[in-house]
DNA sequence: ATAATCTCTCTAGCGGCTATAGGTTCAAGA
DNA sequence: TCTTGAACCTATAGCCGCTAGAGAGATTAT
């Protein structure tokens, strides 16, 4: 049994957003002390350590509901856990694509010797899409 | 002179994000029709694109207020679009690194084969962190 | 007993929009 | 000129995933 600061310390999880998760209904209301403080059992920490870890990878309140549920289903097929990671692995996929473009663009008007705002190839590019050299 | 909707189409901002944006000071109140409606010039037209391309790379309103400020000055030096560009390259480049761990880890956990939730992958190292191969 | 540190609930704020409601204005056709 | 329908207006609330603050009560160590 502790308390919400072990279990924060014990999961890197701040302690407002463990009562976050609680009202999101990701973790169950756990047992209270006389004087109505939140006392955790080891479950409470395994269970905020699956969320932490998903928040970690991305995955949203609403597909961490989703995860949690299937963990508490052993026997059932886990096809739905697969296909959630695939679409996340495909977000990241797109994430990390768009950011690449970005990259390439930051860095091309970056190399910029200009002195003056007038001659800053920053500024001009801001200003001036057509100067891009891709879509982004 | 045209409508929000005109400018809204020629740049590709929505409507209420122009309303938005001028509520934050980022583009300053047009004039206005007899009946009250907005009517912008081709400065309107210009700034807001300037300010959507630098949304598109990522700048924050903060940001884009800094760059616009510098834009309004050509004669000034150019040293603070450079340094803003340059974060905001690190910035994008952090984003990029982080965003490629979590995509080895989400590859790794999909290429699970098992029926079952109680073998899958995907269930069992967003539960236990310790079996992910490196930081993330 | 007292002080220091947690913890409680409730509410509001962040960024960057987006949506809705309930009303007004504009432009084009009859 | 009148009518219709699209576009516009303001104001307010909601989205996500937290985070911060106020003001009060609980716990722990000395």
């Amino acid at each position: 049994m502790f308390s919400i600061g072990e279990l924060s310390k014990r999961t890197g999880v701040k302690i407002p957003t463990i009562r976050y998760y609680e009202q999101m209904g990701l973790i169950e209301a756990p047992e209270r002390s006389e004087g109505n403080q939140r006392r955790y059992s080891k479950d409470g920490l395994k269970r905020l350590s699956f969320i932490r870890h998903s928040r970690e990878l991305g995955f949203s309140i609403d597909n961490i509901k989703g995860l949690l549920e299937l963990s508490q289903h052993p026997e059932k097929p886990c096809q739905d856990a697969h296909n959630m990671a695939a679409r996340r692995l495909q977000d990241v996929q797109a994430r990390i694509a768009k950011l690449q473009r970005l990259e390439r663009e930051l860095k091309r008007i970056s190399e910029c010797e200009a002195n003056t705002i007038a001659d800053c190839a920053v500024i001009e590019t801001l200003a001036d899409h057509s100067l891009c050299e891709a879509e982004h």
